[in-house]
RNA sequence: GCCAACGUAGCUCAGAGGUAGAGCAGCUGUUUCGUAAACAGCAGGUCACAGGUUCGAUUCCUGUCGUUGGCUCCA
């Protein structure tokens, strides 16, 4: 078991892997490798399809910011400690921890009507916090991150929907990424709160609301709440059984006081706006390293940085491969050829170790008949298929999510 | 930040108060092989960093940094 948890931990596969890895330099933070990078920007893509469907729009914000903003959102006492500040033309920056303050911004920077609302605003920017030491973690717990952030703009009455739609695409990828099971946490107002009874009232009502109209099993944890509002966390267990915090939802009711954010009305009045900050995956790069243990490194073809692997059996079979390869490369496939100076049995366990979806076996009969001999990554062997066949087959997984 | 441990080659590790070793990876050559590691040779290290003790420190001590497990925290 513990043997199992060393298999999948997601620093040991990240090396093995060539995904990424960490270097003192930039203590806590991970460098990302071509074919890490890969699975990173597909798993944006990903996030930015279902943002298409479900009416999100894309932001881009500054990474640096006058300190002045994070005392307007009051995070500034509460936080500068575990920020990264700078001093320029005698002016105090500090790197941005979190994005909500520049969708305040971004709000704010027009006059809103009641017809725009809900606006959701999703931002992949790049955010630093210093954790203090002891509390960092492989990807897990990193100083340097992107969340698949956005922040949605609404009505009271809107929160219910907005709230609902949101869990509704997050079940909707955590089954394509192959989470089955979530626990879901609503956090409940705590001692020190911003906001009136009322407003809390009705906030946690809504989300309470949402959780059993949709059937969920959850925990209730009163005094767990943010302090500007109620919230629903989602938690997903690593290799060796720790729980880490992936997807949330907040109401916000404080954001919007300090920014003064609101909208006119139908009868012309001006209302306060509600703010809900919300993640999927949460940190992509605490996704990355729960889904790779999750996965035991095995990604699903569509994402797979290398998802084929042409293994020639000897130097006469390399050039027939190189047409196979350039045939599946021009349908779009990422296909390795390995004409290193190696045995089969060799290419075949490197290959392995990567965790390469398909290796593609080719020897003189392969060759004659036209065909790759397949093997998967579970041992599996499919025997002799026609380039064609394999083809379709990759393809076929690749569009279905397999 | 706290408690504890660890830090030796790109990776995984061994080692000892007298300035270091293996396997894998790398490079060169041989080999042309049927589903998880062919063979040989070569090359590779300020033993994390800084002080201290000592004739002599990579080894012992202290500090710093980093990593790991746990605690606290997680906007």
């Amino acid at each position: 078991m513990l043997e199992e948890a060393d298999r999948r931990d997601h620093r040991k596969l990240g090396r093995q892997m060539n995904l990424f890895f960490f270097d003192p330099v930039s203590p806590a933070s991970p460098f990302f490798l071509p074919k890490g990078t890969y699975v990173f920007n597909r798993l944006v893509e990903y996030v930015r399809g279902l943002y298409g469907r479900y009416g999100y729009d894309e932001v881009i914000t500054p990474e640096l910011f006058l300190t002045d903003l994070w005392k307007t959102s009051g995070h500034y006492e509460a936080y500068i400690e575990n920020m990264y500040t700078m001093e320029v033309d005698e002016r105090e920056y500090g790197v941005k921890p979190m994005n909500c303050p520049a969708a305040a911004i971004i709000y704010a920077s027009s006059l809103r009507s009641y017809r725009e609302l809900p606006i959701r605003l999703a931002d992949f920017g790049r955010l630093h916090r210093y954790e203090r030491s002891g509390v960092t973690h492989g990807l897990m717990r990193v100083r340097s991150m992107v969340q698949d952030d956005a922040h949605i703009f609404c009505t009271p009455d809107q929160i219910g929907d907005e709230v609902r739609d949101f869990i509704a695409m997050l079940q909707e990828s955590y089954k394509v990424l192959g989470f089955e099971e979530i626990r879901y946490a609503l956090s409940l107002r705590p001692e020190n709160r911003v906001g009136s009874d009322e407003l809390w009232d009705s906030a946690e009502a809504a989300l309470t609301e949402v959780l059993e109209a949709s059937d969920l099993k959850h925990d209730v944890e009163p005094g767990e709440g943010a302090f500007y509002g109620p919230k629903i966390d989602m938690f997903v267990p690593d290799a060796i059984g720790r729980e880490w915090q992936l997807g949330t939802v907040q109401l916000d009711f404080n954001m919007p006081e300090r920014f003064d954010l609101d909208y006119v009305a139908e009868d012309g009045s001006k209302q306060r706006v509600v703010m809900i900050h919300r993640a999927m995956l949460g940190s992509l790069e605490r996704f990355l390293g729960v889904w790779i243990e999750h996965l035991a490194g095995n990604f699903p073809v569509w994402i797979a940085p290398v998802q084929a692997v042409l293994v020639p059996i000897t130097d006469r079979n390399v050039e027939y491969c190189r047409g196979v390869q350039a045939q599946l490369k021009a349908s779009g496939l990422r296909v390795e050829l390995d004409d290193s100076n190696e045995r089969m049995n060799a290419k075949i366990r490197k290959a392995q170790l990567q965790k390469i979806p398909y290796m593609l076996v080719v020897g003189d009969r392969e060759q004659e008949g036209g065909t790759v001999a397949v093997r998967l990554r579970n041992g599996d062997d499919l025997g002799a298929l026609d380039i064609n066949e394999i083809e379709e087959r990759i393809l076929n997984e690749v569009q279905t999510y397999a």
